[in-house]
DNA sequence: CTGAAAGCGCTTACAG
DNA sequence: CTGAAAGCGCTTACAG
């Protein structure tokens, strides 16, 4: 291997001043500079980066973590993430956790071992705030609450649910059935617990501690279920598997249309959807005149599926934009110093946490306002978190969904 | 940042031994042990990898190459691939050409540059074989020739392309369409051409020239068309967009439908297919009576699409074991100081070349088998192809594909 | 503008 | 079994 020595050598400069050539950096003069060069190319001279990287204790690789990258809506925000990463000078390290059969540890290792500047947290996790504030490395989560200071962009599923609820409203729906993640999800902090109301079906318990959870899309269920009790429309919620398991909609979608048989409209993820819109034709059930499918995400498969879907589609250019922003604010702030959470304990948080939960976009709702009146103050309040009400303290991004209308919902 | 060093001299010991103790290399005594386990734990030391990563010149990290991760097909096979790097201790970096819209060099700079460990090649390029070959690092192909010695793991597609032919013929179809990537991308060696036959649509050539291409899936179509020459049956190839372009295959289906209105089955992958489904249950076309849709890859979406697509199906899993076992041996050579291509010009490739293409499964067929007699010497052999032969040089895996049958063909 | 030196944080022969 | 030393290949102050 031919290093910046070998290079010295050929070119009769010391190394520095190859280095120097190498970066552009500092002042070289020409004719050095063309003898470097030329020495370079003579020898096919490739910098060693991992050097570089010692010495900078960077890599310049952010790490993504998702359940599956086979899922579309992970698979489309993988995607935006790494355009706007690679703008930002990143690489992309995938980590998925279901794919590998894994849980993050590995991942976090990783970030604590400098193999990756920072980490995208996108992916169910159990583990308590502690564990996430202790890494005291760049950190943004997507969608989740993982620690007080931990900065969070996430989709507006409260504002989805409502959007939701206005279509089936409109359309004069009677018997709602949404079809999601298993329940357990919902309920991941320390006091949390939900209510099973029968084999494979839940009614998600309403109160503040509903909303102790990584896995914020509960608030899209939880909102849409509020809007459908207030004017009196029936509902369940039947669980399919884990996200990552698309047979699991299969089934769940059979289990509906076998026994729920005055169901006029289903609400699921674009895969559930999918599914039923296929099911619905086979049974020759008339979508949407009998029966209206709501895909919630709106990834390329509401446009595939049996009929072009009605969809609140995420808009994942924008997320992507702001996950990559706070990284990159998370990062410069490590490299000058700033507190990034430090080992061990809780952390009162970073130096940006200024108590403000910021809004994306002027459609979006605050994820955490606590002055909307929605109704009954069923939403979160500060102090309604198992953290503390720290929540708050948290910069938090939102953005809104968008209503894009399909074959599959009758007119208003 | 707390380093072997602060281990060191809180231990009272050399910082030798505190390496000895983290790597559990080399003989310790269980009091040195403890006594430096306990001041790792008291410092919450972590080890920085960067440095180990430069002593030892590698990162355990692969690159792998694909057109865009939002793709079914190359979601999928990422999703495999992964599961199967990570067992074997390497982590992946994703890298998209058309995600972040840019042509592979930077992700075999980062090869180059010692970054990654290997690159697995799955997405479409232009660049010569010299280009390929002069990268000196390991190198993986995925269904793509890129120069004489660099292992190639394919699918099976003459089997593919055969099977199709087989239930079109069973099922008595007489007008096929096949709906397919861009012409240019089945023709860009250099001595290559293709006959344009009109706007949109295109009749492959038929000729040993057609085969000169880093594309390989070509050869799904040839002989398809070949298998249907045969017996008369009708056929054109319809031009979607390029493999990303999803609307692409909404248009050129759309185009299909409105101007070929005798056109009793369709051939293409999962997308196009899928598309081809939803707007002919739009159009009330009865699948299979009045059209047959056989999709080609196989993945979920096969499953999702408005009715069970029938399909053929990549063994992804496979597909992702060679190209794994074929990186590992390649890294595994390239340590051992074997030629790995070396730097310059068209290397004669690597050791293990020797000469033979070797079956992965079974029930596969050779890539490049010239004893086969499939009629007329329509087959590549050796010599017909753009490198003068040197093809079957190099060490190829081929992965049959499986037909599924769904709810769009008809019964034989 | 250029070179000698120290150092990034770890590993591995090599003496003891 | 343990420690002092050299080195992985580069960068950046710091003298000249």
């Amino acid at each position: 291997m031919v290093g910046m020595r070998d290079v010295a050598r050929a070119a009769g400069v010391s190394i520095s001043t190859v280095s120097l050539v190498v970066n552009g950096n500092g002042y070289v003069s020409d004719e050095m500079k063309a003898r470097v060069r030329s020495a370079m190319e003579d020898l096919n001279y490739i910098p060693n980066e991992l050097a570089r990287n010692l010495y900078r204790n960077r890599t310049d690789i952010i790490g993504v973590i998702v359940p599956t990258i086979r899922h579309p809506f992970f698979a489309t925000l993988t995607a935006s993430l790494q355009r706007v990463l690679y703008e930002h000078g990143f690489r992309t390290i995938l980590c998925s956790t279901v794919d590998v059969n894994q849980d993050v540890d590995q991942y976090v290792d990783m970030l604590r071992r400098h193999m990756m500047d920072g980490i995208i947290m996108g992916a169910h996790t159990t583990y308590p705030a502690s564990y996430w504030t202790s890494i005291g490395r760049p950190l943004v989560a997507f969608d989740r609450y993982l620690g007080p200071g931990i900065p969070v962009v996430a989709s507006d599923h409260e504002g989805g649910g409502r959007s939701v609820a206005e279509i089936l409203l409109k359309s004069k729906a009677r018997h709602v059935v949404m079809i999601g993640g298993p329940r357990e999800q919902f309920h991941d902090m320390p006091q949390s617990g939900g209510k099973r109301r029968a084999k494979g079906e839940v009614r998600l318990r309403r109160g503040r501690n509903d909303l102790d959870t990584t896995f914020p899309t509960v608030r899209y269920y939880l909102t849409l279920e509020h809007e459908l009790d207030r004017v009196g429309v029936r509902y369940e919620y039947i669980e399919a598997g884990a996200v990552e398991s698309l047979e699991g909609y299969a089934r769940a979608v059979n289990h509906v249309l076998d026994f729920y048989d005055d169901v006029d409209a289903v609400v699921s993820s674009d895969i559930g959807a999918a599914y039923c819109v296929q099911e619905a034709i086979r049974r020759g059930i008339d979508i949407p005149r009998d029966l209206q499918v709501i895909a919630y995400d709106g990834t390329y498969l509401a446009d595939a599926a049996g009929m072009r879907l009605t969809a609140l589609q995420q808009d994942f250019d924008r997320i992507a934009d702001l996950l990559g922003k706070r990284m990159i604010e998370s990062i410069e702030a490590g490299e000058k110093g700033v507190d990034v959470g430090k080992t061990g304990g809780v952390s009162t948080g970073r130096r940006e946490d200024d108590g403000i939960v910021r809004d994306a976009g002027g459609a979006g709702d605050g994820l955490a306002s606590p002055s909307r009146d929605t109704g009954s103050g069923f939403y979160p309040t500060a102090g309604s978190l198992a953290d503390g009400g720290r929540f708050l303290r948290t910069v938090a991004d939102v953005v809104p969904l968008h209503v894009r209308i399909g074959e599959t919902t009758k007119a208003g």
